[in-house]
Formats: structure tokens, sequence, C-alpha cells
DNA sequence: ATCTTATATCGCGAATATACGATTAATAAA
DNA sequence: TTTATTAATCGTATATTCGCGATATAAGAT
């Protein structure tokens, strides 16, 4: 009964719709802003920053860490974080590459 | 018992979640493929053309119709779809507004 | 050694998402 | 009218996500 039958599509679209599924809730793109928003590692703080309980913050931020949007560090009880702006570029790439770069020909309206 | 707390977000943050989501399967990303590459509105054949049913083809379809992703009208036993290519336009802005205009400050390797 | 602090992990309940087959609906074709 | 054809919807099983409290972990402070 093999529900999730990602495997059926192509490494691009399944990369593409990973990236996207990272991003596809609320409190991960405020964690995203606020680590963009800095120029340095945010150590601690990010709780205090948002409406969600520490171990949720923390498995969004293990999500994001998996996704590979972010990097982060763990030294004993503090740990930091920052955007992986590589991985930003990446996506974008993919993301023109399926559909921006075809945008110009396909203007005209159809339905 | 609140789950799903993504009221307590900004309308911004709340939106390009959602538009995330919907390109967070490997299927709507072909679906959005198919739809790209060509020029015009897609009547049939998406069925044939991805390896999944007919029922949950159509369950994909309606969740990016619902996200404003493609246009679709529905005749009878026949139904066409194409790429809103405004609402990707809308999603580019309002990434690059929360991300990439930040990028270059930001250059600098932290973690 | 003990206490404090900050983070990660575990376990659980509730909500969503995925997928399919079966059914329904709506038009075209006979 | 009856018969296909095509797409949407319903019902259902299973998988995944979300959120939290409780617990574990790991280092610094006392």
């Amino acid at each position: 009964m093999a529900i999730h039958k990602k495997d059926a599509f192509t490494q691009k679209e399944q990369g593409l719709a990973f990236f996207a599924k990272a991003l596809s809730h609320p409190a991960r793109i405020a964690i995203l802003k606020v680590l963009a928003q800095r120029n340095e590692c945010i150590c601690g703080e990010l709780v205090d920053l948002l409406p969600l309980a520490q171990s949720t913050v923390s498995q969004h931020l293990k999500e994001l860490k998996n996704a590979g949007l972010i990097n982060g560090e763990t030294d004993g009880p503090r740990s930091c974080f920052c955007i992986n702006w590589k991985a930003f570029e990446k996506f974008n790439a993919e993301f023109n590459f399926l559909f921006a770069n075809l945008k110009v020909k396909n203007e005209k309206a159809c339905c």
C-alpha cells in the first residue's frame, strides 16, 4: 500500500519539493527571517522570539538543518545557527530552471 | 488544543509558507512543469503523464488551484488547466523580499 | 560533586496529507 | 434514450506533521 510514491518522480522534482517542504511552515519562515536579518549566528534567543515551546522550536530547527537551509553547531548547552545561503542559491537556480526561464514565451493568457 | 498555530505568525510568513506547501510534493512540481512547458492549457493528458491514479491527480490539481498556482475550467467531462504566472511572480517577490535582498550584506561566512 | 542553564530527544495525542478504489456528475456520441 | 468518456468527490487506510510536556544531555558555575 505504498503511500508516498515520491520515488516515481525525478531527482529534480523531488529535490525541489523537499526544499519547498522545509519552507512550508510559517514558524520555519520566521526562523529563517530572523537568521537572515542578522550578520551572525544566532545562539539562543530564537525560542524567545517565537510563539512556540522550546521543544517545538528545536524540531523546526532540526528540519531546517536537515534540509540544508541552515548551518548549526552545538557546543554543550549552547547552539548556534545561521543561514546557508548556498542552499538558497541552489533552490533559486532549480526553481528558475523549472519555471522562470519558461515564463517569457508563455506570457500569453490562456484559461 | 490548538494544533497548527499558524495564526500566531504574520500574514507574509503564512502566505509564503502556504505557497511553499503547494510546491512541496513532487507530483505537484511535475504537474507544474508540464503546464509550464506548453503554451496552452492542458486538457486531460495529465493523468497519463503521471504515475498516479486519476483521483490522486485530481486532488493535487485541486490543491494547486486552491493555492492559486494554476487556473482551471471544467466544462462537463473535460477540464483544462494552465499555470497562473502572476502567482509565481508574487511568490518570487515575497521570497526575495524576505531573503534574497538580505543576501549581499550577509555574504560573510559564519558557522 | 552539585546546581544551573540551554538544547536535544522521547513519547504521545490530534490534525493533515497521501493514495486508491468506488461512486457520482456532466457532457458527448450512438 | 442509452452508452461511453472524463473528471470530481467520497470513503477509507495509512503515513506524516505539529505541538507539547517530560526527560535526557552537556557544559559552565558554585
